[in-house]
DNA sequence: ACCTTCGTGGCAGAATCTGCCACGAGGCAG
DNA sequence: CTGCCTCGTGGCAGATTCTGCCACGAAGGT
């Protein structure tokens, strides 16, 4: 009996093989969205596209729509290792600031990818309404890591709250913004709307 | 050929029965999500309880999820209305934070219901995630009306879009505290939070 | 009273998602 | 290297959600 790994996937040549077809099946996925629409495409092409059965393809992703959220996934994970590895003595704000600049230097890397995944879901009426933005349970996420740097323990403060909600809303107005092509300079204007959380912590 | 009215539901007995059966299906939907759970509701149950064909249900509702945001839509609603009907001389900010008290009287109002309904989205790993909060629509909606408040036409700047979402994130954070039980003073609380996002307009 | 409009219910079917089981490749001692 | 265990995969049946189609009957207008 090995260590108690619940999750961790770890160097198996097993792991390895699954990952990959995770991987394939999930940019086979986004690709044949992309070109047919989120609702012209069926999880039976996904699969015979990618080559797997459709009960693996609910093995990877917990549905069809869930494909869609992996971009997010990552991206949340981004701002968890940023955070996660900020130096002790910043600020929240500048912690949040800093992270929320990666991200946007992610985003304006992948601008065309992330810009044909964003017309996806603007074209699916499934999809428009409520997959926008972080979920709730990531920006708890981020709290989470925040009052751990601090070592303060307990519940968060609203003001906590409040500013980190903040910071994920204006990257998504930026994003928003950035992916419909209307910014000049888009991580300036990125660090500038994420400037105004500052001001909530008075 | 009367008016080419499309959408409004208008003094018609055929039109009152169906409202009325509308009604009385998503409040039976409700008891028995919060009896039984989300997830362990069938639309066939609902149908049978409500008494209307499975068939009739999804005339009513886009969605079994779709019963869920039915009063999410009616607070937008509320939202948007109030905004419509505030003084011309008022400035946005205040527009704002009167509409989020308003929303937020009618939260303490129903508080009971409305935490009875948080809890079956919280146990319910399909409605978890996605469920929370204002969906980005809406802020547009509000957007638009606030422009249309003194005739500004064309696209809105970003500070006007940063200021809304602000607004029903404030608002979103406080709804979450609130009915966890966690805030002494509700109605003072929330309007301090909302306050917050007058200091964005600099 | 007649005709039109339209909400309702029933049916068939597509599509998503899950539980169950058997097969086979990867991994682990001995 | 060999045998055994682990576990990812695929196939199958079934539940469930959702939609297109059609007929019936009540509401509404002439």
């Amino acid at each position: 009996m090995a260590e108690p790994e619940g999750s961790g996937p770890i160097t198996g040549l097993r792991d390895l093989k699954r990952e990959r077809n995770r991987v394939l099946t999930a940019e086979t996925a986004w690709r044949l969205f992309i070109q047919r629409g989120y609702d012209n495409v069926t999880v039976a092409d996904i699969c015979a596209a990618a080559e797997i059965a459709p009960r693996t393809f609910h093995r990877y992703f917990a549905s069809k729509e869930d494909v869609i959220g992996e971009p997010l996934r990552y991206m949340t994970s981004l701002v968890s290792e940023h955070i996660a590895g900020a130096p002790a003595g910043m600020p929240d704000p500048a912690v949040l600031r800093s992270a929320m600049h990666k991200l946007g230097v992610f985003v304006v890397e992948h601008r065309d990818w992330l810009g044909a995944l964003r017309t996806v879901i603007q074209n699916s009426a499934h999809l428009r309404e409520g997959h926008q933005g972080v979920p709730p349970e990531r920006e708890q996420e981020i709290i989470a890591l925040l009052a751990a740097r601090h070592g303060t323990s307990g519940e968060p403060s609203w003001q906590q709250r409040l500013q980190v909600a903040y910071a994920v809303t204006a990257f998504r107005i930026w994003h928003d913004e950035f992916l419909r092509g209307k910014v000049l300079d888009p991580l300036a204007q990125l660090d500038e709307m994420v400037a105004t959380i500052e001001l909530t912590s008075s």
